[in-house]
DNA sequence: ACTAGAATATATCACTCTGATATATGCTAT
DNA sequence: ATAGCATATATCAGAGTGATATATTCTAGT
């Protein structure tokens, strides 16, 4: 899935501006799904209205700087419906937190206990945010999707949050000499 | 974390030479965490050795090629250990199969159900390979580390095989016209 | 016995993406 | 006042991806 099929993905729900497609990314529907940067989307914007895959309607503004607002055309929904039949690659993840968990016995137990703090409180609000979509006009697969948000982060939470106790037995590297002093063996 | 950081991670957990820290994230203890190619690999491993954090030892091999294999030194500790302290980034997920079932609506029923099936699959599989590592020895994070895993993937699993009939109420784009027909409005 | 393909092993490269930065304006809270 | 946040687009160095090249051995099918 490359930043152009995420974009029409986008423009397919409704025209967007980049700035807006971001934000979709970032808290919207598809905020734990993919993510994207500006040097991405903007790229990729240009080039679905060289493919003619998107046009864009440029809207003066007076008071905040001009927009520019993309509707996915025709072809697009074509070249995305293609796209979505395509074999999807395999999920891609990238979690500095499962790296340091797996390494934690490295790390003084009350970062550690931090960190976990955090994990369980970032899981809350997503399921917060996940329930704040009005999901009843949404289609059946869309509610599949929300569905199976809801059911691995609350699993997720209830389980650190019962079994965080296991760290308790854990030894902390000293901090006497320093973390390398500690991790050396 | 960059690839220099993955790769003195693996080596902390026994030396290696570049393919082998490639297997630990395609089928090891990390591939739910992390991915890599060795286009990241053999220059971050060579940068460790330039810095310092790791030496190679060339193996010559008969009936194999020759071998690099890479340690960890106790400056690559410290820096392993000052590393696991920063701020963790937010995770980084970026899963086609997510967006393809987001937009379920505009792909053939059949192709969606093949999906899942496979999905379900993969959770089994990933669930048995979880199971065949031996934790017993394993640190209590990382033990934890193991355990949510195994939570967070039997409760996607179990929520795709009790909802997935919830698409057998879902319109699908016929084919006749070809899939552009079936998405247009 | 032959052969296609997988596994072991390192390396490179075009392309894409990230994360930071630049630019400009208005709104809001201290 | 003024610092910081939100809106809005754009660019770019550096990092990473996915494919490809090279070379050998092992394995499975015909």
């Amino acid at each position: 899935m490359d930043a152009r099929t995420l974009c029409l993905g986008v423009l397919q729900l409704g025209d967007a501006s980049g700035y807006e497609i971001k934000k979709v990314f970032e808290e919207g529907v598809l905020s734990h799904i993919y993510e994207t940067s500006f040097g991405s989307i903007y790229p990729a914007l240009n080039r679905l209205v060289e493919d003619g895959l998107a046009i864009c309607t440029e809207m003066p503004q007076d008071k905040r700087p001009d927009k520019k607002v993309y509707s996915i055309t025709p072809a697009g929904r074509a070249a995305l419906a293609a796209a979505l039949q395509q074999v999807p690659a395999p999920d891609r993840i990238r979690s500095d937190f499962l790296f340091i968990l797996m390494f934690g016995h490295l790390v003084p137990r009350p970062h550690l206990e931090r960190l976990i703090d955090q994990r369980i409180n970032w899981y809350r609000d997503t399921l917060a945010r996940i329930d704040k979509c009005d999901t009843a006009n949404w289609s059946a697969s869309a509610q599949l999707f929300a569905g199976l948000g809801r059911t691995v982060f609350t699993a997720a939470a209830e389980y650190l949050e019962q079994n965080r106790h296991l760290l308790e037995q854990q030894e902390s590297p000293t901090d006497r000499n320093g973390p390398a002093a500690a991790v050396a063996e």
